[in-house]
DNA sequence: AGTTCTCCATACGGTGACGTATGGTTGGCG
DNA sequence: CGCCAACCATACGTCACCGTATGGAGAACT
């Protein structure tokens, strides 16, 4: 009988701490006995639940992509008629970077995946299925195909960028602009 | 009599190179042995030109920071009357993204801004000055004040995001897709 | 009670990188 | 010719981190 209940429930513990390490200091930072300290344990800790640094990496990555695949659905989802307002509600959520530490693992994990051709292919999956949520709202509305994709482009590296932008200072925008971007974008 | 040539001119030489590696690795990966031998001499060399690695990464912040603000007033410049063909220009030439250098060094000063506070403000100061030189050609334009700003937010979110999204990928949307972006932006 | 399995601590060797100290080479100049 | 300054190589001590080997401590099972 296996009972690897605590056992998983530590690998995670290892796995959520490395995000947060992740979103502070990058994939870069991420140090095997810095962690183990952050987590009061040792090392030997680590090489039982993990083979090496990169399988945590690995762990990390796994976490993210499908958090990020839930969310993006989950977001998106709209019954039939309120296509409209589920891509407000997305803009609003995804822009409004209320998530400093989301936006911080985005990044981290984009810059990691510059160098990294499997990260690289996780967050290729990770844009492809949000710019394919959202473009799909564009085709509820009734746009055709081409403008729906072009204004899902459009969204997404909006809502991207912006968020990229403001690493650490205020808003800097009024609610105003954001409203008038919106409307452009969905309108 | 000071003879500075020379030795500005190895300078400028140990900061192309940093400016290579971090394109490729990050500022994380700028290691002064790794980067000697990559020029083909030793860290004594280095550290006759500076002070230590952090001299070198806030020489490459400089640098990148004048030749940023050079290039946008650069792309911006407009003959009056002309100013929505320099809108034209800077997005092609900004989301073109025919210089995956740029893009990548981009990527990696706005990482290591995110742990930098140094870092962040000339981030920070590039990003006011794109934003105001786009404004400007809006106002050009004739539209008023709000509007030119929430358009040069856009203009700038898309470009920037766009360019963050494509890490080594092919195009991946046509012509006529950014044609459409384009059009959306400015008119 | 003894054995086994899970989980973690400790100790070790190895590597890569930082910054310093010191010596050598070259070119210009008195 | 001899000297000095610019420029670089070599050698050194130090530190952080990786991955492994090994030894427990405690729960769980028999």
């Amino acid at each position: 009988m296996d009972k690897p209940a605590r056992t998983a429930l530590d690998r995670d513990a290892w796995i959520r701490g490395a995000i947060d390490v992740v979103a502070a200091d990058g994939v870069d930072g991420l140090r095997v006995e810095v962690l183990a300290k952050r987590l009061g344990v040792t090392k030997g800790s680590f090489y039982w639940h993990f083979k090496d640094r990169r399988d945590l990496i690995d762990a990390v990555l796994d976490t993210w992509r499908e958090g990020r695949i839930r969310d993006i659905r989950k977001q998106t989802a709209a019954e039939p008629g309120k296509e409209l307002e589920a891509l407000n509600h997305t803009i609003d959520v995804y822009a409004a970077a209320k998530n400093r530490k989301g936006i911080a693992i985005e990044a981290a994990i984009r810059m990691w995946a510059r160098q990294d051709a499997p990260t690289a292919a996780v967050v290729e999956e990770v844009d492809a299925t949000r710019l394919d949520c959202t473009r799909a709202l564009f085709v509820a509305l009734g746009l055709p195909e081409a403008e729906a994709k072009a204004r899902s482009v459009l969204l997404y590296a909006y809502v991207f960028g912006f968020s990229m932008m403001q690493c650490g200072r205020f808003p800097m925008d009024p609610a105003k602009t954001r409203r008038w971007i919106t409307e452009r974008i969905t309108r």
